[in-house]
DNA sequence: ATATGTGTAATAGTGATATTTACACACAAA
DNA sequence: TTTGTGTGTAAATATCACTATTACACATAT
């Protein structure tokens, strides 16, 4: 899977909103920092807005703030903010619906996928941005 | 992401084969079963053979075979043998190294990466493709 | 020997992603 | 009110992995 890397940049982006201390950004210094385009950017903060992650200060002196307190993000938050796709992708088309196998094995593996990506997205709930936030921190006091 | 099939795909393949107690299976015949073409299932086969988890039978009257006990090939087994990919992919260019939070990103959210994926293959880990034939078979005396 | 079926390479088509350019719109500051 | 700043979005392009298809060499049972 060619994955969408937006999950990683939308995090980024986050962490460094909550470590300007309510200081808006400008999406063309994020672009920076991520190293992209600040339409990329933009691209990914307007999910992040959608999703009530984010808010944005338009003008000068303008640009991006987080919408509640980093501790509140949590990374399952952000997941969910501005990834599409489903983890497991199943037949692009759909099977032979006359044999025992392809007529049920849909059905029959989906319990097991949703169990496997609802460990996923508990394991996702546990960290949060403030947590991200705070190891740089500390990392650059070092 | 166009996220790869192979995995329902290769799940499908070996619920198959279990399902025939020990005659090999032709590639032609469980391409129409999954409904794609010989040659697709062939390259995840390939992947499968690979991993130990099926052979083959050259020659007329062969086919595909299991390479173990259904009930000891487990999802994630399946999971590793054809999935190339990461779940999580990370920033398609290096992010910026002289920021403070470009510079250690990906350090810092790698460890919650990390136990998101280990969730999830513990719970790919419990299921085997002997259940999903078991389910089928039980679904076909009713 | 012959027919059968696997194994793999080469090619092309598809879909999502990422990038870039361009421009309209909203707001702050003077 | 005017000007500059920065967001929001559309459109066009390039890229990458995946899927499908064609073609052919090789191994093996009969």
């Amino acid at each position: 899977m060619p994955t969408s890397t937006r999950f990683a940049v939308a995090s980024h982006i986050l962490t460094a909103l909550a470590m300007t201390d309510g200081r808006p950004v400008r999406s063309e210094d994020i672009a920076a920092s991520v190293n992209t385009s600040a339409v990329v950017i933009r691209g990914i903060m307007s999910r992040l807005n959608d999703a009530g992650l984010t808010r944005s200060q338009l003008g000068s002196g303008g640009g991006a703030l987080l919408a509640k307190a980093a501790a509140e993000i949590r990374l399952l938050d952000v997941y969910e903010a501005v990834e599409d796709t489903e983890i497991f992708a199943v037949h692009r088309t759909a099977p032979c619906t006359t044999c025992p196998v392809g007529a049920n094995i849909l059905d029959v593996i989906n319990p097991a996928l949703v169990r496997a990506r609802a460990a996923l997205e508990a394991e996702l709930g546990k960290t949060t941005i403030a947590e991200l936030a705070g190891t740089i921190r500390e990392r650059a006091e070092t």
